[in-house]
DNA sequence: CGGCCTGTTTCCAA
DNA sequence: CTTGGAAACAGGCC
């Protein structure tokens, strides 16, 4: 996760493999994705916390922060955006092999209730790092985590072995329904449905279901985290 | 201007 | 083995 990704010699490496390739379908787990190319190779893309693809014709027109760029016969572009620098851009041999490789857990929306659960129940640390932790599960991020905790009425510091299984249940029912609803709106803010949490999530705003409990922020695990405190109370 | 924040992950020390 | 904290980075906002 860091420049290396793009030295020279890997950046001509890239270029080699790409050449004459075509993309033959796409896969992806979590905030992981990938592209087949013709040659049997993965490209590798993760966005970090700004990075995004675009598409563009006009080659004066290059999007601001490319750092990448994929040109294709008919003379369009797709830009690799990444303002922070977080993102990877890497070949690698197959997406399956890549998650194993890297200790990470299968998609959200492939892992069962059953495997959820087993998978916070015993961490000792708060249910939101738990939440955020790839090698369970993969998918969930910082908002999401916020979301599901404030749906669920669920404090992040709480630890996991504190939680019913009813709760951890309505957890993974509320992971679910945001990530699906999430996809559903291209993950673009301004497109969630208006109840999300998300649109809310901001210290001192007030949320319209209550009134009277203006948003708290805190950290958990290093994250800058947010909940309704009259819904979301911490067990010990 | 300084300091702190941000849709993430990895690495290292305890 | 698990966990918490810092680092990698650039720009926006007090």
């Amino acid at each position: 996760m860091n420049a290396i990704k793009f030295s020279k010699a890997a950046v001509r490496k890239l270029r080699q493999k790409l050449i004459g390739c075509k993309f033959t379908t796409t896969d992806r787990f979590g905030k992981y994705f990938f592209a087949k190319l013709s040659n049997g190779h993965w490209l590798h893309l993760h966005f970090g916390l700004t990075g995004n693809l675009e598409l563009f014709t006009d080659q004066s027109t290059k999007p601001q922060y490319t750092r990448f760029i994929i040109m294709f016969k008919n003379g369009e572009f797709i830009a690799f955006r990444d303002l922070r620098k977080f993102g990877i851009v890497q070949l690698v041999s197959d997406p399956e092999s890549y998650r194993i490789e890297h200790n990470l857990g299968p998609d959200l929306l492939k892992t069962t209730e059953d495997e959820f659960l087993n998978a916070l129940r015993g961490r000792k640390t708060a249910v939101k790092n738990a939440l955020l932790d790839q090698k369970n599960f993969t998918g969930i991020g910082n908002w999401i985590a916020d979301e599901m905790l404030f749906e669920t009425g669920i404090h992040p510091e709480t630890h996991p072995a504190k939680l019913s299984d009813q709760q951890l249940k309505e957890l993974y029912q509320a992971a679910v329904k945001v990530v699906r609803q999430a996809i559903e709106a291209d993950t673009h803010y301004g497109s969630f449905p208006a109840h999300f949490f998300a649109n809310f999530r901001k210290k001192d705003a007030i949320h319209p279901s209550h009134k009277t409990s203006p948003i708290k922020a805190l950290k958990v695990g290093g994250r800058g985290s947010y909940i309704v405190p009259e819904k979301q109370i911490k067990i010990e």
